[in-house]
DNA sequence: TTTCTATTTAGAATTTCATCTAAATACATT
DNA sequence: AATGTATTTAGATGAAATTCTAAATAGAAA
């Protein structure tokens, strides 16, 4: 953990849409796979990079393996982003 | 600019460090590079990347290249990472 | 227990990135 | 015009990241 992985993690366009579709809940490594055109190795590497980060967490059942979004952690990046722009907050007023 | 250059600018954090000189206002190339220990060139290659992703942009006087924060950008990554925290804002309540 | 399905790990190949040195550019000053 | 200071560009190099194939592991089902 820490803001040098989870910048790193964020970095790849398919972490990124990794965590997107994580958004509506909790998803099995398999059918996450089924959204990307790679190998499952590769979808297994970019699940453990976002895992690494701290911006996801597994759960097994059966055989197998789900990962569901770690809210806290954005919740710690934003307030990273909110020293640039003032401490404002999205929709306040100028 | 685009996502993609953004985060990848964001993901490096001599470039991070950058930023956060930056927020205490416009300052030059060399300058900038005095806080780190390596070659003006290369502290221009992380400044190019920052103008890439349109963090940054540049103002020239005289012999001197100013850099300076550009801000609505962030605003657009905040609003990017709040669709993970339901849109919930940093102090607000549950 | 054997076999099947889901996922991860290991190792190799390729690409991208960060950094340096040396040279180029731009503008200022003498 | 000549020299000096600030910065960027070009090219090279080593390190790190992404991807694949093949093999390993874990557990389920037969």
């Amino acid at each position: 953990m820490g803001f040098p992985e989870t910048f790193k993690a964020l970095s790849d366009p398919v972490r990124r849409e990794i965590l997107v579709m994580l958004k509506r809940g909790k998803m099995p490594a398999g059918e996450i796979g089924q959204h990307f055109d790679m190998t499952g190795a590769t979808i297994s590497y970019h699940l453990s990079q976002l895992k690494k980060a701290g911006l996801i967490f597994e759960t097994k059942y059966k055989n197998y393996v789900y990962y569901e979004i770690n809210v806290s952690v954005f919740e710690e990046i934003m307030l990273w982003f909110s020293q640039f722009n003032g401490g404002k907050q999205d929709g306040e007023k100028e």
